[in-house]
DNA sequence: AAACATCGCTAACACGCGTTAGTATAGTAT
DNA sequence: ATACTATACTAACGCGTGTTAGCGATGTTT
């Protein structure tokens, strides 16, 4: 009998919520089965049962263990005493190591919550929402203060979140820069599209 | 018995396609049904079968003409006489034209084309594959006559294109600023981020 | 060694899916 | 009016889905 692994002292669930992870993103929420899921971790898909509730929940997990981690960091902050420039660059890079080093989940999050059932759903797109408007409140201090040129924030805040997801493409591609050349580089452009000169 | 209505002469297929969009982009295209698709046009599902070969096939039409229409217009701009940044810019106002005014399509063909079935989609994956190099050799070409700042040109055309996907978050949005506004908010913060200065 | 909880298995369920066959109806051309 | 094509319908198919029930095996505690 096939028992799940469990290295690093992960429990068996973070396993499972950990290679979901994996096949989600490979071929999304809804066309990722559980017989699929199952078979990656090395087990009957009923077996999986004994450690999550159901399907979506594993989506919930995921989805909120990174909604939570953005929102810890934004927090972290808005508390500095720092130029908006500064406070929104360091955002930046929270978000491109995100995008780095937890990319399934990260990607997941960013792509598949839509399959999220109703409390969650909307207490997730309520999340969403209220970060983006802390977002782009930094920004418009920056505004005020003339460190950023007049833009729109919240369109800003759409550029810089949807240009970072595109870190995804820099993870499929096979002539890669290093990891830090790429941070460097989307800090570069990006903070640079937003500074006053 | 209720049949298709075509209005604009459109074909009935076209009908389909274009409510098939709308439905890909909402639910995603393995959570739209064909028996959801079928009551969106107003018919039972096995109708839709009279006007379409396969549920993929819709998805074929979608990907690909999105993709056609990029490719002509970096036929176009790459024949131009000027400078790196108006090539660019051109190409970015027409990536945010076609995601305002074709959002459904473009948004589809952006998130779905995995769901292609092979030939289809090693042929879109190449043809996706050379456009973003084409855009990156205007990238460096800017680079190499100093109109551009030293960057990956890469990771330049992935932060721009996926910036542009944001729209999507714009169209969702209920306090909009206007499509005019948008155009020259992204335009202003994108080309900013490159220009050398 | 006995008792207990944890975990994985087989079998099966109800359901929704894309799609096909065959038939009836509506619209168009003769 | 008649013939023909285009289009819609009903019924059904085989299949894959998420999930449950019940049982046996493993691991842990007393």
């Amino acid at each position: 009998m096939a028992r799940i692994k469990t290295e690093n002292n992960l429990t068996r669930k973070e396993v499972i919520v950990s290679k979901a992870a994996t096949l989600f993103r490979e071929k999304g929420f809804k066309a990722a089965s559980m017989r699929d899921l199952a078979e990656a971790v090395g087990v009957e898909a009923a077996s999986l049962y004994n450690h999550i509730k159901s399907k979506t929940e594993i989506l919930h997990e995921l989805c909120f263990s990174v909604a939570n981690r953005f929102v810890h960091k934004i927090d972290e902050v808005e508390a500095e005493n720092s130029d908006a420039i500064i406070k929104i660059e360091k955002l930046l890079r929270f978000h491109i190591n995100e995008m780095l080093h937890h990319y399934e989940e990260v990607y997941v999050s960013d792509r598949e919550w839509k399959h999220l059932s109703d409390p969650y759903l909307s207490n997730f797109q309520n999340q969403r929402r209220i970060y983006r408007k802390r977002f782009a409140a930094i920004i418009e201090n920056g505004i005020n203060e003339h460190q950023i040129k007049k833009i729109d924030a919240p369109t800003a805040v759409l550029i810089m979140l949807h240009a970072i997801s595109g870190i995804e493409s820099w993870h499929r591609s096979t002539q890669k820069i290093t990891a830090e050349e790429l941070e460097e580089n989307m800090i570069s452009i990006l903070v640079g599209g937003l500074v006053n000169r």
